[in-house]
RNA sequence: GGGCCGCUAGCUCAACUGGCAGAGCAUCGGACUUUUAAUCCGCUGGUUGCAGGUUCGAGUCCUGCGCGGCCCA
């Protein structure tokens, strides 16, 4: 094979060519080389896979510790390092290897000369990818790059396939997606979204705990599905022989502890709904849904307000922050302004109203290129005009209020409007980011909103809710005047990491599974 | 679901109007004691997404399929 001579010796640069040296350029021969070399890390005693390793320093701590070194400088500092190696550059009896440890970068600076014996065998069969260790001193060389200068070199994980090219990265979206160990190995930006994420999700938790709510799990199975007007995915349990539906919305679970007593509870976690696949749109998302005890939607405003803040200073370090090469003030208080007020305005019907007659508003629609559903009435037209020609443009922070009953059967009626909801959604840079309501806590009304969702779906709406009588008991329980709220974070997460599409923010975005070669795929499930 | 675009070596990309499938990087062999996409010399590497069709000849044209992207629903 390639490297290796039959005694598992390296064969390096003084060892006779026997002429049977493979080419290693098809990707099998490139796994066949590395497969050489690991074969000979084994046959030198060395083992590939150990079980501990144990640095003294992070690659972050050792540049944290020593800043600002002029060229050739030795610190007679001694560390133990590791990561993975990202780049090798051989100049005779020196090599410089990269190594790369959670997106951190710090040159090896491998003399051969200052290697045990060992460790200079290593060495020759070390690659790009793999997981190396090394202790040495730290220094900076000539050119004044800190550096280890190591005398041992550990393997700590030998990789068997090659790294995408180390200049252009991984371009192919699709490999970016279905591999994102790749990604997040070899392009800095993916890391960084993540990074983003993490520090977003924390200050989210931060924040609601700051603001005395508590952190609840709910069910993920539901044998109704509900809380929000989407399609479910439909699941089945073998042992109690009974289809679940994987959530839309924790809502009427969260709103259920409220009824128990909970006064404050908060849950950051997925969803899942069965509809089409957008920039925007992945079947499985993230949600903060909060509920509040006493709180009305004005309430929740100040609330989301305060969340939006933290979220962009741990993401960006203030509230400002740059989308789409245009700003974005997130400085609370945001702008407040109710749907209807907003559709007169971009459509310059200023006496449209509520009770207008519908012929009149389905007009309105069709002269801004929106088509009418017959099902809709009043109000779902005067959204989709919103839709169509408001939410697009709302580029800072925008509050918009008192969405119609019609479209929100589980907020309360308006204390002052019988024909809208005590609602908002919040909209950043032409996007929903929230949506919140002062929750209808009467259960007889609510019965009558889920009855005519019943109705909207026989009349062939498969969005519309169920009627789900464990809810209507804990309403009638008895629930306080409750202010809830949902964060998309997902959408969060792509305004504060500057990013365009939703399968960015998310590890493993959904994906048509890649066709298995060969025989057919067995059932996952085993059944 | 519909429309448009893409798929070529491990990676990033070329290939004119249908006429011998190429480059850089990586790999492999060699040189080199301070590199930074190291450099230099040499060699390799292909089911052009898949299946058909048209043609003397298909990466290129046609049909179907697969996967992805964008837009629309």
């Amino acid at each position: 094979m390639a490297t290796v001579d039959q005694d598992g010796t390296t064969a390096g640069p003084d060892a006779p060519d026997d002429g049977t040296d493979a080419p290693a350029s098809r990707l099998e021969d490139l796994l066949a080389a590395r497969r050489a070399k690991l074969d000979g890390i084994r046959a030198a005693g060395v083992d590939p896979h150990p079980p501990r390793f144990r640095p003294t320093a992070t690659l972050a701590e050792v540049h944290a510790a020593h800043p600002d070194l002029p060229p050739e400088t030795s610190t007679g500092a001694d560390e133990t390092v590791a990561g993975r190696i990202v780049a090798r550059r051989d100049l005779g009896r020196i090599a410089f290897l990269v190594l790369r440890e959670d997106g951190v970068d710090l040159q090896l600076f491998c003399r051969r000369a200052a290697l045990d014996a060992a460790s200079t065998e290593l060495l020759d069969l070390l690659d790009v990818g793999d997981w190396v260790g090394a202790t040495g001193e730290v220094l900076t060389t000539r050119t004044g790059e800190l550096s280890v200068a190591p005398v041992v070199l550990t393997l700590l994980g030998k990789g068997l396939r090659p790294l995408p090219d180390k200049w252009h990265g991984l371009g192919d979206v699709e490999q970016r997606y279905r591999q994102r160990e790749l990604d997040l190995v070899v392009n800095p930006d993916a890391r960084r979204v993540f990074d983003v994420r993490s520090r977003v999700v924390a200050a989210l938790r931060r924040t609601m705990e700051a603001h005395g709510f508590v952190e609840v799990e709910t069910p993920m199975l539901h044998p109704i599905p509900g809380g929000a007007t989407a399609r479910p995915f439909v699941t089945h349990h073998n042992a109690l022989g009974v289809d679940l539906y994987l959530r839309v919305a924790p809502e009427l679970y969260l709103k259920r502890l409220i009824a128990g007593g909970m006064r404050r509870v908060f849950e950051i976690n997925r969803s899942f709904r069965n509809e089409g696949m957008s920039p925007r749109h992945n079947p499985e998302f993230t949600m903060l849904e909060s509920y509040a005890a006493y709180d009305d939607y004005r309430d929740v405003m100040d609330l989301t307000e305060a969340l939006l803040a933290a979220a962009a200073t741990a993401a960006t370090g203030g509230t400002i922050v740059t989308h789409a090469d245009r700003e974005v003030d997130l400085t609370p208080p945001f702008r407040r302004a109710t749907l209807l007020d907003l559709v007169r305005e971009a459509t310059g019907a200023t006496d449209l109203g509520w009770d207008a007659p519908r012929d009149e508003v389905a007009a309105l629609c069709r002269a801004h290129g929106v088509e009418p559903d017959d099902a809709w009435g009043v109000g779902r037209l005067v959204v989709a005009l919103y839709e169509e020609l408001v939410e697009p443009v709302l580029w800072e922070p925008t509050f918009v209020l008192d969405h119609p009953l019609e479209v929100s059967p589980l907020a309360r009626a308006h204390r002052d409007d019988p024909a809208v909801t005590e609602r908002f959604e919040l909209i950043v840079a032409g996007r929903e980011l929230a949506n919140a309501f002062s929750e209808l806590v009467d259960p007889d009304e609510q019965r009558r909103r889920f009855e005519a969702q019943v109705a909207a779906r026989h009349a062939g709406d498969d969005e519309a809710m169920h009627v789900d009588e464990a809810y209507l008991r804990a309403l009638e329980l008895g629930l306080p005047p409750t202010g809830g709220l949902g964060v998309g974070i997902d959408r969060l997460v792509m305004l504060l990491a500057d990013v365009t599409t939703i399968r960015d923010v998310i590890l493993f975005p959904t994906l048509r599974p890649e066709r298995p070669d060969g025989d057919a795929a067995e059932d996952p499930t085993g059944v």
